[in-house]
This record gives structure tokens, sequence and C-alpha cells, in this order.
DNA sequence: ACAAGATATATTGGATACAATTTGGAGGGA
DNA sequence: TCCCTCCAAATTGTATCCAATATATCTTGT
């Protein structure tokens, strides 16, 4: 078992995600303490290590507060994950696929048509995408080879309630249009054009970043509400 | 001031740029607090903030190493930070420079041109380039306004003995190629050329890597050794 | 001599007590 | 009413103590 601050850090991270602590808010040591039923010692090696990943803003005397993002923020991030996101379908169709990763992606791709055959759209069948999508995009990360590349993917992913409202918009359509990119994806991997698969994994992120923008304001009041309502 | 915690932060983040804790050697608490004059409280909140960044690896129970990188890691993360630097050049030239920043990079493309008039090479020249040069990449950076870009800039560039090898090899042909990139730069930030600045800023930070990367071993055994006669 | 187990030592993880700093408000004066 | 000062409560920063874990050492049996 890992020890008590790891746990604390997991357990912040994903209240955060979850939007129970919304941005700006402060997070007291004593109550985070009592709250999770230890002593503040793991808590403060919780908020630095958070701190310090910039999840948290940090003031000296003055404790942690939830890092706070605003609609340009949210830009200029995507601007960068567009690019990061690129590089590393550039990068792996220039090492190219191998023969595991080529098998997993084909089994991805090839739930997600079984998804796709189904003709519907509930939230069972988005829940069955969900971990799908993610594993199609971490194997061909992967396949770039480039540990550090693939660090700064996921810092540039832990924005607060980016999971929150990632899918909240998505539809049947979607599902189609993303199993095409991907599709189309996997074709220039396994064809090593890496200038085609920069091409297309760029387009995608870049779409994926503009509806998260029309969509970030709208949620976090949302979850500020349901919030307030929850606790007042 | 500082709180102790942060001052140990910058202690060991400086300790290790200069080589001080080589690659894979391990941190003891206790030693650092005696080194540092403090107790293992602020050593240890500061341990978990360096891991967090990346600085150090750490495991549950067995404490934390240095990062050691190694010749493959280099090149990674120059990988990387070509595409990130050369991101930052695109968006300073689609922003504009604003007349304080062009201003500031006028500035210190003069101080260059002086110490070029000076026609030798010695340290004073070398000492007197290393804040110019830094002061207009940093000026560049920030003309793309993207606080998020530099943050990843900066953690790429935060490789422990990248400062001590980074101008080992600099003379005075460099410094002259370096001039003129730097204006050439600066005509394409101030045509509004996004592309070329991309063009000319991501192969300036190549050739930078391929350049780093010559002198990584070579430099880290050296470094060892000192280290090693220092204290043996 | 060697391996396996037990014991001792060193090191990290966590809890608690205390010091330092900040923050909020009470009180008084202009 | 406003503002300034000072004091008290709350909060963070640090030190120290103890527990848990890992690592090294020493038996002990084959």
């Amino acid at each position: 078992m890992a020890t008590r601050g790891q746990q604390v850090i997991r357990h912040i991270r994903e209240g955060i995600a979850e939007g129970r602590y919304p941005g700006s808010s402060r997070l007291n040591e004593v109550d985070l303490a009592e709250r999770f039923g230890v002593s503040r010692t793991p808590v403060r090696n919780a908020l630095a290590a958070l701190a310090a990943e910039g999840l948290l803003d940090y003031t000296p005397n003055a404790g942690y507060t939830v890092r706070r993002f605003t609609v340009e923020d949210i830009a200029r991030i995507f601007r960068v994950r567009t690019e990061l996101e690129g590089l590393a379908a550039r990068l792996a169709a220039e090492n190219g696929l191998s023969p595991a990763a080529e098998a997993e992606i084909r089994d991805l791709v090839g739930q997600t048509a079984a998804l796709l055959r189904e003709r519907r759209w509930d939230d069972e069948i988005r829940e069955a995408f969900l971990p799908i999508n993610r594993r199609f995009h971490d194997t061909v990360r992967e396949a770039a080879q480039n540990p550090f590349l693939i660090d700064l993917v996921r810092k540039a992913n832990e924005v607060p309630l980016f999971d929150l409202i990632r899918w909240r918009w998505f539809d049947a359509d979607l599902l189609r249009q993303s199993q095409d990119e991907h599709l189309e994806l996997l074709d220039a991997l396994l064809q090593r054009q890496p200038e085609r698969a920069y091409r297309i994994q760029a387009e995608h992120t870049y779409r994926s970043g503009r509806r998260m923008i029309e969509n970030w304001s709208r949620t976090e009041d949302e979850i500020r509400a349901a919030h307030a309502a929850g606790t007042g």
C-alpha cells in the first residue's frame, strides 16, 4: 500500500477534478487533515507536491489555493497541446508501430466499430467509449517513445474539470467522426507518414479544444451552483 | 524573507544544477537537514516539491534520488524543446512585438554587437553574453503571451547540469552566428512572419540541442570526477 | 563455505507540540 | 463616519518524538 501522503495527493487531485474544490478556493490544512483522517504532515507534503505540479498556487505564510483557469488559459493550453499531440503522432509515424501497439489499436478500433453498430446513443455507450478512446491515444503517445513528451502532455491534461466536461457534448455523430479520424490516423501511422499523422492528430486536438472552450464557463458555473446547493 | 522550505528548494536545485549531487545519488533527509541547519520538516517538503517537478525520483519508504538523464533523454527533451521554442516564436510573430519588447530586443542586439566589435573572445565576453542571450529569448517567449507555454519551456530547461555545460563549447564564431540568427528572428517578428520565425527559432534550438548532446556524457564524467576528487 | 532466517541499525512516514505570521475585529480618536 | 492601532484568533512554518519500513549484519544450520 502507498503512503498516506500519496493517498492524500490522489484524493485532493480527484476532488479538484470533480469540482469539489472550485477554482481559487483556499485549501485549509487542518480541514483537509480532518477530512482524510490524518495529521497535517502528509497533507502538507501533498500540497507541496501539487503546487509544484502546477495544480495549486502557493503563497508563503498564506497557504494554497486551487489554481483557477480562465477561458483564455484553456485556449492557450490547447494551443500548446495541439502541437504536443501532433508531435507525438509525428514521432509515432517516424518510429512505426510495434506489433503489440498495432494489435492494441486495431482491437480498440474494432471495439468502437462494435459500439457504432449498436446504432444507439446512451450513457452506456458513452461510458464504454471513454476508456477505449483514452487507451487509443495513450497507445499512440507511447509509440512516440518519448517519456518526456508524454509527461508534458499528461500535465497539459491535468487541468481541473477537464475530465468532467470533456464528454458532455458528445453524441453519436461525434463518435462516428472520432472513429473516422482514428482510422485515418492508424492508416498514417502504418504507412509511416509523419506529416499526415501530425496534421490529423493536431486537427483532432484542435477541435477537441474548441469544444472544450465552448463548454468551459458554462460547466464551471453549473458545478459551482451544484456545489453551493449541496452545501448550503 | 521566504520560508526555510523555499530556501531548501533553492539550495537543492542549485546543488543539483552545479553537479554537487550527481545523477542517481541518494538524498538523505538528515544529511540535508544538517547541511542546511534546519530540521527534516522543511527538507521533506522541498523534496516532495522537487520530485513533483520531475527533478527527483521518489520511491515510497526508500527516499529520493537525483533523476538521471541519459544522452537519449537529452535528445528526446530537445526534440520537444525544438517544437515548443519554435511555437513560442511563431506566436510572438502572430501577436507582434510590443514597443517595450521591441526596444528591449533592439537594446540586447546592440549590446551583442558591441561585444562583437571588441574582436576578442575571453571569459569576460562570454560572461557578458550569457545574460544578454537569456534575456533575448525570455523576451521572445514573453511575447508569445502564453504563460502555460513559458512554464513548459522552463521545465524543459530545468535538466540538471544544463546550465553548466551549455556554454563550454562557445567561441567567437558561435557568438557571431548567434547574433546573425537573433537578427533574423527579430526581422521575422517585426515583419509578422510566423512560419519564418518558427523555422529560425526551431533550427536555433535544434542546433543548440545537438551541441548539448555532443558534450553531455563528457561533461557529466568530468563533473563526477571533479566531485570525487574534491571529496575523496 | 554458503544460504536462510533472525536480529540490529538506519531511514523514512506520520503525529504532535510549539513558534511565527497573518488576518480579522474591537476599540479609540479625529 | 472613517481610519488607525493594537490585540486575539486562526493559520501556516518548524522542530521533535515515535512508529513503520527497509536495509545491513550476524547467527545458525547444512
